[in-house]
DNA sequence: CTGTTAGCGCATTCAC
DNA sequence: GTGAATGCGCTAACAG
């Protein structure tokens, strides 16, 4: 382990010059400069970066807990939160929790005992323990495209009221009366407002809803397969089912062409997230776009605010959506 | 910040205790224990894992390099390491360098400055700069699915000539003679070991291979778009389309449909990687699977044994694969 | 079994 | 502009 001291003989100067050559040169001669320059080359010298985060006592890493690694929707969130970290000098740390609290407490434990700065939640649970809980109020997080009920951190999501709506607005549009809904988590937030949205147009238009036609518990693409059976079961067979992600309306789409039915002749689908696949689904699948590549951006670039304990003009970012419209909705089929 | 001696206060013990009881609970009393789990409560203690890895100097960190995050592949193999890192006490420090040098040369410098223990690079390069090459012989690094050529680190990966022999032996087997090929990076190690197993078939088989069936140049869905448009333009069209991973069988499967023609009862597309929307593709996908989470599981082992100085049984592992057959591969088309 | 002591490698006072 | 000294928070060696 070649260390700061070694470059410093090396060099003919003290540790404390070395350090300032390689933090803040403009506090050095040139002249100096290049002696230590040519001594940290001729030694292979890195420095420490543990070392000097005790010193500073800051990590310049931040968390992110995702339930899980699969839905690429997650991952291009991420994907956002990466590159605005990097551009910033800090690091990611992958914190996949598979939705187990026990998970989700360890990896937020880390924020606690100084491994990260920061902490960034994508799903809508609290993620500290119970035994953490009281700590926990002053450390920096956030939560992207889900909300952590009863708490005051900030966050970044939807209009998933709105998006709701616009789905159903779509689907009335081309003659649809009867739908059907597959959820995913319904204990979270997004799943009340998107579906307050879609029930609130329904009122309008005076189109009853029926318990039956609401299926759906998880975000999986089996969870699609199920529904549609479900669904299918009852008297009333929907015209239209909005999913609530596109992984659930890629096993719908799967199942109802199983059953050997058509989309969107017998059926319309409609999705959440515009997931990079959805657009080369036969036949393409219409949904809502969210943009989060820029969530996972906002995410941490508010983190960060936080981190250097800066003001935050707001604790609530809600960013645009837009219904993409393509072959996978369309006219609902006549009355036999 | 409530630190060790706060707590050593607070018990009415000496720091060393503490840290004892905390590491090494079996070292003290059962009733000094209580006597500092007390403290620690009560002063909402946490061990700063900063300093506590400077002095061991291990970061109980790993960095793993992945050329983008869009890819589900990739995002299964990172979820094996994960997991296993998990369970073995250590992070994971996420490098997304979209495939360039420089950006690999940055989280490569991380092990170098003591921010991790060790490496593991989803991509083909070797992503030290020209300027660390030479203390990089000594890290501990592992390359997953990939090879990174003229180096000896480890890898693992599956054994692709086999697995290119199998698809073609499938194509074959239903008669098809006239085939193109979409491929991704061509730089790569696995591009050529598959498309020789591939042509290795054919040449025992008496098929000709023509220059201008082999096209594309990158792992994405585009070029599964932009592949099919230059193979069909070609004086005989094929029969059979070998894509070398699922998003490029995507892409070209989307463009055959948009083109009026039916999958496969005019063209077969096969696939590489066997990720999870695969399956439930219209048609589903013929595509050989990779077992990516296990790929990811064992890199990790193995770059831990590397880090702990144990020995390796051995530097290369080669993992099964398996053809697995759905409905986007079937009879070639009968001549007209 | 516990306390004292001495660092880990570095950044930052304070003199000069 | 530079060097000497101090300490970040913790762990490990040694004594007792």
């Amino acid at each position: 382990m070649t260390n700061i001291k070694k470059v410093s003989e090396l060099a003919g100067v003290s540790t404390a010059t070395v350090s300032r050559t390689l933090k803040s040169p403009s506090l050095v001669t040139e002249k100096t400069r290049e002696k230590v320059m040519a001594a940290v080359q001729r030694a292979g010298y890195r420095p420490n970066w543990l070392a000097s985060s005790v010193k500073t006592g800051r990590s310049n890493s931040i968390v992110v807990l995702v339930p899980n690694l699969v839905n690429p929707f997650f991952m291009r969130i991420i994907e956002g939160i990466e590159q605005a970290a990097q551009e910033q000098g800090y690091s990611v740390l992958l914190g996949d929790t598979q939705g187990k609290g026990m998970r989700e407490n360890e990896y937020a434990s880390m924020v606690l005992s100084n491994r990260a700065d920061g902490l960034i939640q994508l799903d809508h649970s609290f993620p500290f323990s119970e035994n953490d809980a009281s700590l926990a109020d002053t450390i920096p997080m956030v939560s992207v495209c889900e909300r952590i009920p009863e708490k005051r951190y900030p966050y970044i999501e939807l209009d998933n009221y709105a998006a709701g709506r616009a789905v159903m607005n779509h689907l009335i549009s081309y003659g649809h009366e009867h739908f059907g809904f597959i959820a995913g988590q319904r204990s979270s937030q997004i799943f009340r407002d998107r579906f307050a949205g879609m029930k609130s147009v329904m009122d309008e238009e005076g189109l009853a809803f029926d318990d039956s036609m609401l299926v759906g518990e998880s975000y999986q693409i089996d969870t699609g397969i199920e529904g549609v059976r479900a669904l299918l079961d009852n008297a009333t067979r929907p015209t239209a089912i909005c999913c609530f992600n596109d992984d659930i309306a890629l096993g719908t789409m799967h199942e109802i062409h199983r059953q050997g039915l058509r989309i969107p002749d017998d059926i319309s689908v409609t999705g959440f997230d515009n997931v990079r696949v959805s657009a080369y689904l036969n036949p393409p699948l219409t949904t809502i776009d969210q943009p989060a590549y820029e969530m996972g951006r906002r995410a941490f670039n508010v983190l960060v605010q936080m981190i250097k304990q800066e003001p935050l003009k707001r604790s609530r970012e809600i960013l645009p959506f837009q219904l993409v419209e393509r072959e996978s909705s369309g006219p609902a089929p006549s009355h036999s």
